[in-house]
DNA sequence: TAAAAATACTCCATAGGTATTTTAT
DNA sequence: ATAAAATACCTATGGAGTATTTTTA
């Protein structure tokens, strides 16, 4: 599980197309049909349904749905933690 | 950030050498070392001093590897969640 | 000098793109 | 017929391995 293919479920599921989602993440819209994919296969569940009215969360995606977005929530925070104040920063690369 | 990598922090973390934390992960030693500098170079920080003793975190590690273990903990939960109860599941793929 | 991490390289898997097809309304 | 997702195909990146070198205690 990658922080990308989290955030692709995230933003799918908000806005409910993989077009609109695409757009919002800055990929192409068979990409995130693949992330998803990718994601269903990996947790063994169906996180939407398809329709050409766009993608509907099923019982499985509502229900993790939270967590995902917990999980984005922290990993933010860890950028931000990380994340030096203004240039300096306390363990330097290179 | 993806889940692999997380771990492979955590873990060395957790035993302080690259090389039985790589055993434990099931990776070679230099994977875990890539690995490892890979979240690095992502967050812009050093994670750890290397010496000939191991692997010892650094502040910037320290004050990350809560947020780490959180993470990792909702992501088995977001597995747990969508895995079966002994073999029937909501929404079963193909 | 020995034990640990880093580097060099190679290979393969997969993430991502474009073009197109399928599907359902 | 149209608007959406899926598929097919291709490419490039990078994840992982083995062998080796470097470092430092």
């Amino acid at each position: 599980m990658d922080e990308r293919v989290l955030r692709a479920f995230a933003v799918t599921a908000e806005l409910g197309r993989l077009d609109l989602a695409a757009r919002e993440l800055g990929y192409a819209q068979p990409t995130v049909s693949y992330q998803i994919r990718s994601l269903e296969n990996d947790l063994g569940v169906r996180l939407f349904l398809r329709s050409c009215n766009g993608m509907r969360l099923t019982s499985a995606g509502s229900a993790v749905l939270p967590t995902v977005r917990a999980v984005l929530l922290l990993l933010q925070s860890i950028r931000a933690t990380t994340r030096p104040v203004d240039g300096l920063r306390a363990q330097p690369i290179g």
